[in-house]
DNA sequence: CCTTGACTTAGAGTTAACTCTAAGTGATAC
DNA sequence: GTATCACTTAGAGTTAACTCTAAGTCAAGG
């Protein structure tokens, strides 16, 4: 199945200025064309799905790239590639577990604001029933202000 | 306790030149001053921990403010706040289930990687080994290029 | 054949979040 | 008393990742 880059645009969640702008850096190589206009096929599509990926779990348009230039080395890339992967993988991981300590700071502000709006003020909140309610330590004193 | 900025840079890893930055931009209202020099307390410093939370999991520094001016209204702005830290609170989780579906991807890369070292060459790997070996689905076709 | 609409380019502009520069102040060490 | 050192400021510069602009090409419809 071939698409314009508009079609694959609206298939992939990425604008074409955007898509233009990846092939400029090297992102998409090898994209075909037809009268100089962009004929994308579904590998392509796949390639970037890839491309989404990386860069969500925040690697830099310059890593990707030097990922993709890698892959068009063949089978003599393969454990370098491998490298980038098995980072990647571990760097989100970690982004996931700090996420997850992050949340529950924000759960405690949500204890939080519930109480006080319940009270009608921020100035009867105890630090100590938080442990109390949820077996959880609070990560911030609310018996002070900015909370 | 009392800290310099760079003592209270230290505590909360940021850099003082980051701090000064967020002082300016508004995020750190009342800092005291001893002869010019920002005094930071304690206090100061949870709320630092609240704004490092706030901007690593994404929220602008612009939105930051609009939070810190809101805590100076007291309990006039509780619900307001409340939205804020709920919107952020459900930003987050939407951010980790995110990164466990892009994780998967990468868990597909790698046993893709592995597969391919062991073997020398990237093509042999079957698509359904994957899903044989896992019982997931493979999240791409391994049977093109751009592995 | 001419208009329309989607595509093309090079290169300039934007935005967020820093990061640096230059010039200066004030307390402490020698 | 002067050198040092951490602090201060306004404002300029940097970086990444887009995003826009202007000028142009090409195929299809009326």
């Amino acid at each position: 199945m071939s698409y314009t880059i508009s079609e694959a645009a609206e298939k992939v969640g990425i604008p074409p200025t955007t898509i233009r702008y990846y092939d400029k850096e090297g992102l998409l190589p090898d994209i075909k064309r037809r009268n100089g206009i962009r004929v994308f096929e579904d590998i392509d599509l796949r390639l970037m799905g890839l491309l989404t990926c990386l860069k969500d779990t925040g690697m830099p348009i310059k890593r990707i790239r030097e990922y993709v230039e890698l892959t068009k080395k063949g089978d003599a890339s393969l454990q370098e590639r491998y490298e980038i992967i098995k980072a990647q993988r571990q760097f989100v991981m970690d982004q996931i577990e700090q996420l997850q300590f992050y949340l529950e700071e924000l759960d405690f502000k949500d204890w939080y604001y519930n109480k006080a709006l319940a009270a009608g003020t921020a100035s009867v909140i105890s630090f100590d029933d938080y442990e109390r309610e949820t077996g959880k330590k609070a990560p911030d004193d609310p018996k002070n202000r900015n909370g």
